[in-house]
DNA sequence: CCCTAACTATTAGGCTACCTAAATATGAAC
DNA sequence: GTTCATATTTAGGTAGCCTAATAGTTAGGG
């Protein structure tokens, strides 16, 4: 399964993976002295419209049931989130955010995609229309990573 | 600090921002069966070409000293690399990659960047094209990133 | 010289965010 | 009304970071 691939294909594979590797550092480092850390804004803001289940987020956030659970047992001690039982079938937990969930939430993006913003600041015109025009590819990538 | 930046600049930096979180799942996911973790593979193939010190290879890795000393113990146990006090300098030491270390990376690159191409295969050619010019964009802002 | 300050690496201890396997409880199907 | 499937939690473990404290080495100034 080695020379199925083009040299080009395989080069960008090398490059997009430490991409990805330099992305982890990145994403872990927007969690200054924040409130809240990157992972749990990320399962807060998957909720901060409508409640879900505890494996809906599982899912969503591309992690098992049980590391879910621990993140939104968490969040429920900080007061961000409710925990109930789903009122259709009560195996299920419905989880939703509290006002307070709503703040924090709103507060960390505004900090955080400033901290960004001020990144992508000293970027040229052109690396900041060759940066959104690759986003979405990520996004599909990722989808397609997913099954 | 908040009205400082343009709305489209916030609006990719929101997006930026999901996708770097969708990246840390990729990234992890492309750790299947593999005899190397993510992390371990990315400090043995800084010093496939030649060895570096501890506090260079952290340097470049992003992270702080002692938890290359970590992953650089980990690998010595496994046999991967070897550590050496640096004829130069003796309070540093020298982490040069051994020859089974070197036939580890070999395969587990191969593999790795077998299963990144296999995703890519999925994208038209604009998608790659867009992907391919981003990454030097991606690699810049994290070097700024790191101060 | 030697003493102090600066540097390099390691050790110790702690944390987040994952994981798997097993337990619990509810729902569904025959 | 068992039996099987589904939803969550509990228990225990791991990787990969971190900071603070320690030990050894080097370099510079008096």
């Amino acid at each position: 399964m080695n020379g199925t691939f083009s040299p080009t294909l395989i080069d960008l594979a090398q490059e997009f993976r430490e991409a990805l590797r330099l992305g982890v550092y990145m994403f872990r480092r927007l969690d200054p002295e924040g409130e809240l850390t990157a992972a749990q804004l990320s399962l807060l803001s998957m909720i901060s419209h409508s409640g879900l289940r505890v494996g809906d987020i599982a899912k969503n956030l591309g992690i098992k049931v049980p590391s879910a659970t621990e993140q939104i047992i968490k969040l429920e001690r900080a007061g961000l989130v409710t925990r109930q039982p789903d009122p259709d079938d009560s195996r299920a937990v419905q989880v939703a955010i509290t006002e307070s969930g709503t703040a924090a939430v709103e507060s960390a993006n505004q900090r955080r995609n400033a901290m960004v913003a001020e990144l992508l600041q000293n970027l040229s015109t052109e690396e900041v229309e060759a940066l959104a025009a690759a986003l979405p590819v990520i996004s599909k990538i990722n989808s397609s990573f997913q099954n």
